[in-house]
Formats: C-alpha cells, sequence, structure tokens
DNA sequence: TTGGCATGCTTTGGATCCAAAAACAACCCA
DNA sequence: TGGGTTGTTTTTGGATCCAAAGCATGCCAA
C-alpha cells in the first residue's frame, strides 16, 4: 500500500500509518482525526501530525477546515460518479504512457497478480490484489503528477470500491475477471489503443455497477 | 466584535502570497524557497510557512524534498506534455459538468471576459484573462475534486504557458479567438459534445505549438 | 596540485508552550 | 418549556526553542 517515495521524515511514516488506516477502512468517512489523538497514538508530537494531516489533504484522504481540523471525508453518489468518469479518463491515458515502457517482465507480474486474484479471495484481499493489478499496468508511466492524480482518485473511491464488494460479494468477480483477461491480452499484443478501450470499458462498467447501488452511501457503517 | 474576518488563516494568507508570486512569475522554477525568508518576507513564523508549502506542494506549485527544502518544480518538455493531455481529457468532462448549472448570466460574464481579450491585451493581461474565461466556463461545475485536478493543471504549467506567449507574442491570438468563440457559441447552443469537442481541439493544439517550441525549457528565463 | 576528510555553518525538522477559535453545556429569561 | 446566551472546555493554530541533517569551506596528506 505503501506509494509515495516515503520521504524519510517523522511527519511521513505518521501520514503513512494514517493512510493505511484509512485505506483498509479502520477510519470511516466523515470521522474526525483530532491531532492529540494521532499524536499519542502514533509517537511524536502534534506537529508532525499536522503535517501529515496536510500530506493526505494533497491526497485527498483527508479534509482539512479552518480551525475545525481534519476529518476523511464522506462523498456523495455524485462525486463518487465524478471521480470514476475522472478515472475513466486519465487511467486509459497513464496506460497507454506506460505499455510503450513496460517489459515482458512487468507483463508477467501483473498476470501472476491476476493469477492470484482469480485464486479466488475474500474481499480485503481482492481489493488490495485488484489496486495492485492496476497499478503495475500503470508502472512504465514515468510521468508523476498524472501517476499522483491516479493514486488520488484511487484512494479517494477506495471506501467506496469496499463498500460496493462487501455488499455485491464476490459474484461479480467473473466479470472483472474476464475484463482483466482482455486487458492483459490486448497488453500483451502491445497495442495501446484496444487496451486504453478494455480499461476504459471495465472502469466505466464499475462506475454503472456503482451507481445502481445508493445504498452504498448510507452513512450506517 | 469581530468585525473583519481577521486573517485567522496566517498559513493559508502565505499559501496565496506565495502563489501569486509563483504564477506571476515572481518565483521561476528551479528556485529554493527558503522558509526563514518568506517567513521574514511575509511576517510570521517558520511554522505556517511550512503548512504554506504543504499546501502548495499540494498543488503542485512546489517540490518537498525531505532536510532539503521546497523548490519550484522545473518541468521538462516530456513532463508538460502529460499535463496538456491530462487537460485535454479532465477539463472536457469539467466543461461537460459545468454547462448543465450554467446560467445565462454565466454566459455573459464569458462572454465579457472574451471581449476584454479580443480588445488587446499584454502578455500578462491575456495569460489572467484567459484563465479566468476558461475557469469562467467551469463554474457550473460543482465537483470539488475535479475542480482541484484542473486548477492543478493550470498552475503546473503556467510558467511554460508564459514563456510561450512571451515568445511567440500575441501573433497567435486569431486562432485563439477563433477557438474560444466557437466554444462560446456551442455553450450558447447548450450543446455540450461541440463544446467539449471544440475544448479539446483548443488545448490540444496549444500543446502541439509547445512541444514545437523547446526553446522554452532552456533555464534562462 | 589534488583528493579526501573533518569541522563549522546553514537550513530544515520536531517538541513544548501559549493564544485564539470553535464545540459544548448549563443557565437564564421570555 | 423552548430558545437564546454566556461561560467553560476542548481543540486547533502560531511562536519560540532545540536537535539533526546537508552543504560548503578549508585543511592535511599523498
Amino acid at each position: 500500500m505503501s506509494d509515495v517515495p516515503a520521504e524519510s521524515a517523522a511527519s511521513s511514516r505518521i501520514a503513512q500509518a494514517l493512510r493505511d488506516d484509512i485505506l483498509k477502512g479502520l477510519i470511516a468517512p466523515g470521522q474526525r482525526l483530532r491531532q492529540e489523538d494521532i499524536a499519542e497514538r502514533l509517537g511524536g508530537s502534534r506537529l508532525p501530525v499536522r503535517e501529515a494531516l496536510r500530506i493526505l489533504a494533497a491526497e485527498g484522504l483527508v479534509q482539512i477546515e479552518p480551525n475545525k481540523g481534519a476529518r476523511v471525508p464522506s462523498l456523495d453518489p455524485g462525486e463518487v460518479e465524478t471521480l470514476y468518469r475522472m478515472r475513466e479518463r486519465l487511467e486509459p491515458l497513464a496506460l497507454s504512457e506506460s505499455m510503450a515502457n513496460l517489459s515482458s517482465t512487468n507483463l508477467a507480474e501483473i498476470s501472476d497478480i491476476q493469477r492470484r486474484i482469480e485464486q479466488g479471495v475474500d474481499v480485503t484481499e481482492f481489493l488490495i490484489l485488484d489496486r495492485e493489478f492496476h497499478m503495475a499496468t500503470y508502472t512504465g508511466c514515468s510521468d508523476e503528477q498524472l501517476m499522483l492524480s491516479v493514486v488520488r482518485l484511487w484512494n479517494s473511491t477506495q471506501h467506496y470500491r469496499r463498500a460496493f464488494m462487501s455488499l455485491t460479494g464476490s459474484g461479480r468477480a467473473q466479470i472483472v475477471n474476464a475484463e482483466h483477461r482482455l486487458l492483459m491480452e490486448a497488453m500483451d499484443r502491445r497495442d495501446p489503443e484496444d487496451a486504453e478501450l478494455y480499461l476504459l470499458g471495465h472502469i466505466r462498467r464499475t462506475r454503472k455497477e456503482l451507481v445502481r447501488h445508493p445504498e452504498i452511501f448510507s452513512t450506517g457503517s
């Protein structure tokens, strides 16, 4: 789950810990983050905590309101839909930028991740592996800003992806696997155009499924 | 008793000042930002300066390296090209999300900005008005994350847009005006599809012109 | 003369203390 | 009894001080 280049400071250590907690769902949307609590729990004073919260705010994982503190943003269905529309447009770009630089070793790694997904996993494991899969397809993309945006989008939607998976179970696994396989096949053929198209379809279908399940957004979690 | 907001947030005040300086080009890419200097120049201690730098880093305006401080990132041609490709994909989305909510008053404001652009302005003024123009077309987009991404992209490329304009002069003004007028016409017709297309073409053409002028990226500015 | 190392100087990172703003609760009054 | 108000408490924001990491200079030795 570690994305950023790990600027070796205490503030980034705290940021990393919080990031993991939020992405794992241990901190729910809407929940407030008190600086003192975090400082005590993770060690250190409140100052690096404040910087960590700034870092996370930059990644879209928390929202900071002046004099009111930080909280994990809770999104409404419309916002998540827009985030998915952003993914539909940005990730195919990242993919095509990446594919030119992917070695066959990279492709083998991607294939291996997909193999593990198809071995049947629980929701938590699937969320991790699915993210690993897509990020692996982007490893050839050297553009930092683009990848930062992609990671932000994944971060912001992670909670709702988990809620969706928990709700629908792994019944949709077959479709996802088919889409992943199509994507991999196009990548093996070194066909960025097809790969972009399959990826677009994959994300778009997920978006449409999400908006069909507004119960994900009920606060009771 | 509190009639004036009293500038409660010193860190955002400092961030705003720095942001203005960077966008105006007073702080060039590659230039280092020493915390103490900023603190002394803008008033306050180093602490709010640190937070301000984090805020700006989130907006892509500065880069922070641990124990080495913050500097305005200097981009290579490839990075700027990717940023423009991101713009090509994200801004049409923002535009279509926006258009549903634009009133005729909004459209009149946009038209007024374009009118001022066509009155003939210098480079500095053009950069401001052009940004105002496009941002005005996005005012109906209520999605925060999308707009944040768009602003980030504009921020990151601002310096190279200015370098390009200074280099080529206002010779390209006619093309830009024609594109803006086409865009406005589609918006007046309430045709998001056409508007997206014109906007895409506008950004794409600018990208292609930029990559044709690599001398923009030479450090001597 | 040149390469490498050590020392000091500068700059950033972190901790503690203090002030201000907001949430909360109890109270008073209508 | 309900709403507004005021005072207390909690929490965040800012300033100062101290520690650690870079960086440059300059010295010494080969």
